[in-house]
DNA sequence: TAGAGCATGTAATAGGTTACATGATTAG
DNA sequence: CTAATCATGTAACCTATTACATGCTCTA
């Protein structure tokens, strides 16, 4: 079985339900986006290999005013599947971050721009925690009864507290660098 | 300006001094691998590029006994761009997590699988904690007077961050989902 | 009447990993 | 003798985003 982290995901949704390609990628957008993304182009194909492959089966829906629905259900063999991926430990991967490596070369900047990067990281993580509220909110909302509510709740918690290190992190490093300013402004003027 | 950013990666390491391809792996893998990572199938190919663009020269010195190396160093244009890069705000991009994409979708697993797949998440951040140990001391000793060294221990410490958040949020999804266990044993007992 | 939402899909392109080929030296 | 390190590079493949094409309905 290939390891496509996005098949997986797919299978994921379809997993709580029927979905045509258009539902995936709303049900992603609105309670996985905080993790997870998937753009159209890869959906599409990944749904045709899915039911080429057995894993889901499709049907037609006419709609009246409105472009045909495309309807993917999960098969059992799909749901073996999806099991099985679920149970396999995580493929790590490095996780990039790119205002680090900003950071890691700031050597090649001034201190105004070195002191806009950090604080637009800490500004994109506070605008996370605002995101969150929204996320949960929806998943609640949504199906406040469904037996797994619980997770994903949890995987909104994660990103909190993922989002409240890196602000503090973040005010660390704008204290220290402006600490140094600080310094180096009086040893200009002692010099 | 394409912006890809492997390109400003490499460019970055070239701004700290001449390198060949091999150098810039290895730089990258002990002193970057904590938020970043690129592949030989990526560097040569690049490398080559930025000679062409003349963000980079190229000399090749002859060794003996091992092969040749292509020595390359970063050109006045090359750092502008690098400066231009590094002063643009990071692009923004969902970051995923695997872990999270399994939890989220943990009703398909029994709850020993699911206790199992934080408690490896928690075990690979407490390992990441341990390499920030070898990685901070390797940049200590790498070059201890480098007036970078500040910024390079500020990404570590921005490792231990995340890291350490995301043990107390294992520790706390494992306790909630034991607190679940005990009553729902409780509640079978009682049926 | 303009724009958003519904709905499917493909093509072009970009970004990235892995496997393979080659071959000498050095350390255990 | 074996494995690791040095060193460069390519080809095949996988993964992912963006732009484009199409066209209806509903709302502001």
């Amino acid at each position: 079985m290939k390891s496509n982290r996005s098949r997986y995901a797919i299978l994921g949704v379809l997993s709580e339900g029927p979905a045509s390609g258009y539902d995936i990628r709303k049900t992603i957008e609105q309670e996985l986006s905080h993790f997870w993304n998937e753009s159209y182009g890869q959906i599409y194909p990944i749904l045709r290999a899915l039911a080429e492959e057995r894993l889901a089966t499709r049907r037609r829906k006419k709609q009246r005013g409105k472009p045909d629905r495309q309807v993917y259900s999960i098969t059992a063999k799909g749901r073996r599947a999806l099991r099985e991926w679920l149970s396999e430990p995580p493929s790590l991967q490095t996780e990039r971050n790119e205002t680090l490596l900003k950071l890691f070369f700031s050597g090649n900047l001034d201190t105004t721009e070195r002191r806009e990067l950090i604080e637009a990281y800490r500004e994109k993580q506070r605008e996370r925690l605002v995101e969150y509220e929204g996320i949960e909110r929806s998943l609640e909302e949504s199906s406040p009864e469904h037996p797994d509510l619980k997770f994903w709740l949890l995987t909104v918690s994660h990103g909190r507290a993922e989002a409240r290190a890196r602000i503090r992190w973040s005010d660390q490093v704008l204290r220290e660098i402006e600490a140094r300013e600080v310094a180096k402004g009086r040893s200009r003027r002692r010099a």
